[in-house]
DNA sequence: GATGAATGAGGCTTCATTCAT
DNA sequence: CATGAATGAAGCCTCATTCAT
């Protein structure tokens, strides 16, 4: 478990690429071991379970957002150009691993409850700290608004960022970073003008 | 099939909920029978099939909400005033229907795009041009900014509102109205202070 | 259960129809429901079960056949002439009631097995008796070829003529009886030249 | 799907008894895997579904039937010689393979108008085609009396022939061959003496 | 590592039948 | 006579998983 062969690499892309698109629970240990050109027992050399090969997906995106998220926060900068930092990485990561993201949004929620997956619950709530920081540490330095409460502020920033992976689609009308630029000016300054 | 007699009802009202907290796929034809205190066969005399009762579900949501925005768009006021209405009315549905927001956000992706649940890409393309109608004319009003894109503005309102349903719950720190008037607040003034 | 209905007919003649084109196995209690504008779970106000209409159209079918049978054996004439007239009759019932044909036909081989099927069984034999009294006659008569087994003779024209019904169809290249008069020439005078 | 494995052939034979015993809708996917002795939900290893179970028994009958046939027609011999041969290797299917032939019987009718089955119905045209161009070959050369129509005569001799797999049983009254000998001479000569 | 065969649990659905109203 | 609701058995099929080879 966890040794990085090729094969392995190669079914948990697959699988990445198929739980995105059908969803977990539609997707059969057989779709994958058909696309990776095996018989689905076969699988079983590589991974314990079809969840293991789940878990192994989202433990791996978890770990590289929240260390990205870690050294954005670690760095030089205001609060501000941190918090700004933090939703361009986010939009970094949908353009670049759309598919890890998709698969968090769509089955974190129940996961989260089930055992095995302790670490979203973890990392998750490290991450709503890390961000809250940073919005908190804003309204103290002036930079922010301060009737706005933080913890709200939060959510209200992560489900509109986090949730354009539903409908962004490269190659369209906008780039991730035309996205970004837009939404982060309509959180700096919002919809009503003067 | 459409008639409401009570027992269908009470089975649509089961399904509402079972749907709602495991997903569709992972809710079983027993699941639903169960609680309703009969054979899963027998659900059979109300419904053609599983997927009916979740197009019923879906298809009583779509209308409802659809017909309100519509109501909210013909009444007197600003554009201004109808955009608020319409994301406070966003948040009274979330307040007072939320298994049926739940099972719209997670399921809807997928459902588009099968035979039957049309009536969702129709629902949502009139929703869009709904609101992004107010967005537009409020920036030729002179009262919205000019410089956001209205569909970009659009999608953001409408996941930031809309995800609150995962995590809302009454009796928290927060009322439904205090949420949203909070995310009024930060979509009108924006983030940053003066 | 016997009595005469309007009800009872309409039943049955449409359970006939749906019978014949499905076969029984396949032709659903709901099905019969349906075209009689009832529910299925009323039927059983006038049939004991699905089984009940089938023997009651099968042994009204095998009555009248048998009974024409008789009638013709038992009137005047040769018994080439008694032959030739049962031939025609089969062929006659055949266009008149295609249907109980058919289901004659479909059903009767795994039902002759069956506890209350016992009267299909009977009236086989019967019938098989008739025939051969009238090939066996005639063979003493010296107007049949002495040569031939009368029992392989019966099956041999029984089968081919009521096989008929599998693809004669009335408005086609032929009528019934320009079909039973190719047959007979066939039967009396074979294929060879000469 | 269509390799000849061990376990394929045997549950295609199983499958073959079963369905010729007790038709192919009152056969269930249980009855067969009981005889193999494997679970049910095992058979779906070997088979796709049980529709595909009785198209791989068909496809086998009529490619074999029908190849059968082109060789004899092919062969030297005068028309009349491959009618003959035509009838006696009908005579012989029905004693060497008597369940596929019953299935063919019994199912036909219906299947040749579901999808998937299209094979029965451009064989069965393949077949009437060989066996018309005989007959009607043999009236050209004076063999055959032109008076019978070759297609009425090709389906009554069919009819005739295939219809004794319900009711000829090995080791009874007769042998398969002697009731070809005797069909043969009755079609050859009829039934009227002189 | 992979195959091929199988398990066992469970999924959705159908259907003849019953019965209170 | 008919409805509406339900039963109970059974049907076909799916799927994660196991294991001998």
């Amino acid at each position: 478990m966890g040794d990085g062969s090729a094969r392995r690499e190669q079914i948990i892309a697959i699988a990445t690429r198929l739980i995105a698109s059908r969803g977990y629970s539609s997707t059969t240990v057989r779709d994958i071991a058909d696309e990776a050109g095996i018989l689905s027992g076969s699988l079983y050399h590589h991974f314990a379970s079809k969840e293991a090969v789940l878990q192994e997906i989202l433990r791996t995106f978890m770990d590289d957002t929240l260390s990205h998220f870690e050294r954005i926060v670690a760095s030089g900068g205001s609060h501000r150009e941190h918090l700004d930092q933090l939703i361009e990485h986010a939009f970094l990561t949908i353009e670049q691993r759309p598919d890890e993201v998709r698969i968090y949004q769509n089955e974190t929620g129940f996961l989260m409850t089930q055992p095995g997956f302790e670490f979203l619950v973890d990392g998750a709530a490290r991450i709503e700290e890390l961000w809250i920081e940073q919005i908190t540490a804003g309204q103290c330095d002036g930079v922010f608004r301060d009737s706005v409460d933080p913890r709200l502020a939060f959510r209200f920033i992560r489900d509109a960022v986090w949730s354009t992976v539903f409908w962004y689609r490269p190659g369209g009308r906008h780039t991730a970073s035309s996205v970004s630029a837009n939404y982060l000016e309509l959180l700096h300054s919002g919809l009503l003008a003067s």
